[in-house]
DNA sequence: CATCTGGTACCAACTAACCT
DNA sequence: AGGTTAGTTGGTACCAGATG
């Protein structure tokens, strides 16, 4: 099917070019692998487009033909014959000839062309009058379709058809340019005009009975074949086709019946409040969420990143709540204290955490208090101050969720000051000591604070002491910040900074972990550099305790602290000796000792340690050459008073 | 012998179906 | 889309015979 306004371009299957040479005129007509040569009294001025004949070929009337054959029968030439009757010459030698072979039987005089004729005058009239009717209606045929059409025209009212046909499921007729070209305003619009013209133009015999009266000659035998084209019903396109119709329309959306009516029965009336009650009380629920939600928002905006909200640190991996693909739902029943997702679907499904705090009644709904996921940290979902409770239907709780990791809760508020006590301190640290151990894959002989530094953690103890702070400010307790923090803290921005220099004084204190300090002297650097996120090897490297000789030798694992080449097997010679090459490692220690020096000769503090030493050695380098110039410039003169 | 006429063969053109 | 095939027609070359 073609878009509706498309012509068809298969519209017209009959041409007839006119000829007026001769008083009775000769048509041929195309249509359907048929090749017509039809003779009538009256010009019909129907043209075909673009179509121009080359020749008369076949235009000569039968009449003619007869009249020239029978000349020559009579005793006069072939080209006086042909020349009287206006026929060609050979043509007429080759029909007295098929005369005289035929004597006694009438035989045709006119060509031939309807020979493999697959359609007759009423069921191209038929299958023109479908066409048309389409292309009216916009939904024109196109090509293809119309040959499709052609087939099932052709095997509905059991013609004859090529193989050609049956195999490609359509008529093979359509080849010709002209023939395509033509347009339907080149036939005669009354389709019963155009059905009298051709059934004039037929040889007609009887009443209304076509009669083709046809002479077929094979191996000399002769065989007169009258073939009579009753006008038996034609199935038309419309019977087994029936026209084009547009699809029906899709359903509309789900929109409820009766929303402008005028209520006049009671029970629909009440049921309409009812339903009105039910919308206005979904609204509120929204409204207030999304109250609440702009409330809490406003909430973290103005605190710090540590608020006293109790943080829950979900121990499964949700980081999005919003999620498209649904998770896979636990068929434990949820009971008063579990931690539940909730599924909230509207425009797109959504996910919530949530706490049951209400067993279900007897509608089969959970009271819950949902969570917030934090903004900061997408791994932290914390209760918003002000609760957000809601019941829940039990088919919207899609999973179970296990018991969150409660990693500091507002509880260290009552216990934090004991922190202060080394006791204590150490079992917290013995605690997060193991963690970051088994996280980062560090020696055993790693001290706690080089491990908090290396991996930018901050130490438990002052974790806690920090949340507790927050706790105790928000609560306006000063004694208890006080009692928590060394200088006193009266804001939440001093806590962390307060915090930090007394992480800072314990790390220069300590004993221990000296290469980590000469690397991270400043540990207020140290959560600056997101970007490092150290491997074992680097955690190795940057603590020195790893799996190198020196560092083996210390802790009495290995016999020698040497390297294979004979150097301290510390960890920059190992790094740099194990696998390179010569050139390579000259190129590495190039690359890092500029980078080294670029970031030291912009160091406030340390340039001076480099100026210290570059002045040493270029003092000391130049002793040693003054010495080495010396001891030439006396050897050279010995040999000069050798000479003499 | 040149020219005309008749008959025939051959080729090009045409057409639609068929084939690739 | 373009080539092939089969059937048909138109035109012409060729040959043979007739004729002036």
């Amino acid at each position: 099917m073609t878009k509706s306004g498309t012509k068809p371009l298969a519209l017209a299957m009959l041409t007839l070019p006119a000829s007026s040479h001769c008083e009775a005129e000769w048509y041929v007509c195309s249509a359907f692998g048929l090749k017509l040569f039809l003779c009538f009294q009256k010009t019909v001025a129907v043209m075909v487009r673009h179509r121009k004949r080359k020749t008369n070929m076949g235009l000569f009337s039968e009449n003619d033909m007869r009249a020239a054959v029978d000349l020559v029968s009579k005793g006069m030439s072939l080209r006086q014959a042909a020349a009287a009757k206006n026929v060609n010459y050979g043509t007429l030698f080759r029909y007295v000839k098929k005369a005289k072979t035929n004597e006694g039987s009438e035989i045709r005089m006119c060509p031939k062309y309807n020979s493999r004729r697959i359609f007759t005058n009423e069921q191209e009239v038929a299958l023109v009058s479908y066409l048309v009717q389409c292309a009216k209606m916009c939904y024109g045929l196109d090509t293809v379709e119309t040959r499709r059409l052609a087939f099932e025209m052709a095997q509905h009212n059991s013609l004859e058809i090529p193989p050609s046909w049956l195999e490609k499921k359509m008529a093979d007729v359509f080849n010709d340019d002209d023939y395509l070209s033509s347009a339907v305003t080149d036939r005669p619009e009354d389709q019963n005009e155009m059905l009298a013209i051709d059934n004039s133009l037929s040889c007609t015999s009887g009443e209304g009975n076509i009669i083709i009266s046809e002479t077929v000659v094979l191996n000399g035998e002769t065989e007169n074949k009258q073939i009579s084209q009753i006008p038996t019903q034609v199935i038309s396109p419309e019977m087994f086709r029936g026209y084009p119709k547009a699809e029906s329309r899709k359903p509309c959306n789900k929109r409820r019946k009766g929303r402008s009516c005028i209520p006049t029965d009671t029970p629909v009336k009440e049921s309409l409040v009812q339903r009105a009650q039910q919308r206005n009380a979904k609204k509120k629920t929204k409204v207030e969420k999304k109250a609440s939600k702009k409330l809490y928002k406003e909430e973290l905006d103005t605190t710090d990143d540590e608020d006293n909200s109790p943080v829950l640190t979900s121990s499964e991996d949700i980081n999005c709540l919003e999620e498209d693909d649904e998770p896979i739902a636990e068929t434990r029943e949820p009971k008063v204290g579990d931690y539940v997702l909730v599924k909230f679907s509207g425009k797109k499904l959504v996910f919530y955490v949530g706490k049951i705090i209400k067993q279900k009644d007897e509608d089969g709904d959970f009271e819950i208090s949902y969570l917030r996921k934090s903004v900061k940290d997408p791994r932290k979902f914390m209760f918003p101050v002000e609760p957000d409770i809601a019941s829940v239907a039990e088919t919207d709780i899609t999973m179970v969720l296990p018991q969150p990791l409660i990693a500091v809760g507002y509880e260290v508020g009552v216990w934090a000051p004991q922190l202060r006590w080394e006791r204590v301190k150490s079992k917290l640290q013995g605690l997060q000591r193991e963690i970051l151990m088994k996280l980062s894959g560090a020696y055993e002989t790693v001290p706690t604070n080089a491990l908090c530094v290396t991996l930018s953690v901050w130490p438990l103890d002052i974790e806690v002491r920090k949340r507790a702070t927050v706790y105790w400010l928000g609560k306006g307790n000063l004694d208890k910040v006080i009692e928590l923090t060394t200088n006193g803290v009266s804001t939440r921005a001093d806590k962390r900074d307060n915090l930090l220099l007394e992480w800072q004084a314990d790390w220069e204190d300590s004993t221990t972990s000296r290469r980590t300090f000469q690397l991270f002297t400043n540990v207020q650097e140290r959560p600056r550099m997101k970007n490092l996120q150290p491997f074992q090897g680097l955690v190795h490297y940057i603590t020195g305790h790893g799996p190198y000789r020196a560092s083996l030798f210390r802790m009495n694992l290995s016999e020698t602290s040497l390297f294979c080449c004979g150097g301290e097997a510390t960890p920059e010679h190992v790094t740099l000796e194990y696998i390179f090459m010569e050139r390579e490692i000259l190129e590495l220690l190039m690359l890092i000792q500029a980078n080294a020096i670029y970031y030291i000769l912009r160091d406030v503090d340390r340039w001076s340690y480099l100026d210290e030493i570059a002045d040493r050695v270029s003092k000391a380098e130049w002793g040693r050459f003054m010495d080495d110039l010396k001891e030439r410039r006396q050897s050279q003169n010995q040999v000069l008073r050798q000479n003499i």
